[in-house]
DNA sequence: CTGTATCCAAACCGATACTG
DNA sequence: CAGTATCGGTTTGGATACAG
């Protein structure tokens, strides 16, 4: 893995690399594991499923302030970058278990320690995470 | 904090009630990490900077994907949240250290675990991050 | 109940060029 | 070296309405 910019690389005097962090060594092991995370709510959904298997709406009900679409649009992702299974019960009316693979259970613990830093930092008062406010009109 | 969303409530039968999981007791403690670490990049910021303080410059070579704006953006968001600090050096030519405050070190652990999961899978195939292609022109 | 389709806004990102 | 300005493109997300 080339350790250099594609085309703006910035010209370090040779002499005055101060410590040489990525080394290839212990380079860039989050880029694999945000990816898949990628989107706010992702950790989310694979926090609320560490419990147990749990169902759309109760998924929906425990992350209040995501939208349906949304939800369904990181299920489906999750689903594919198997981290968590899809299984349709059928019912009436139809429900389905959203429940995570061995793969989803390894970021469990990482998850795990950001909620254990959120929960120290806790009583501080919190930026919502990333609230729009609709248009103006 | 009121355990409903606000448009489309779903009516859960009473009764089928399966497990109450976000009962304020651990609710959403992602959330106050994740703003914090908004963006792509911010975690890696973060992370090649818990090794020690870091440049700019080095800090662009140890994330060869991030370009000078998108870096500059997450380091004065990162400052602004109190998880970084700016200094400037008056030297000639100018250089600025940025380094972790005591919030910066508390991300540490939890971006540990997380690099933890991605060695651990490790070898394994890894998608991109989120690479974006270039318009074909 | 479990989603999906549209519409729209905002956040995020890279490339390039330019300033102090 | 350390940034910022501008431009254009991608991604994520909310609201609403609707479908199986």
């Amino acid at each position: 893995m080339a350790l250099r910019v594609r085309k703006n690389r910035v010209a370090i005097p040779a002499g005055v690399v101060r410590v040489k962090s990525a080394d290839a060594a212990h380079a860039c092991p989050l880029t694999r594991v945000m990816g898949l995370l990628s989107g706010a709510w992702a950790p989310h959904v694979v926090w609320y499923l560490s419990d147990q298997p749990r169902r759309f709406g109760e998924l929906r009900l425990d992350i209040p302030a995501i939208s349906a679409r949304v939800l369904s649009q990181r299920l489906r992702e999750l689903e594919a970058k198997k981290v968590i299974t899809r299984a349709v019960v059928p019912t009436t009316p139809p429900s389905t278990e959203y429940e995570l693979t061995a793969l989803g259970r390894e970021l469990v613990p990482a998850l795990a320690a950001i909620a254990a830093v959120g929960e120290k930092l806790g009583t501080e008062e919190a930026p919502p995470p990333r609230r729009r406010r609709r248009r103006a009109s």
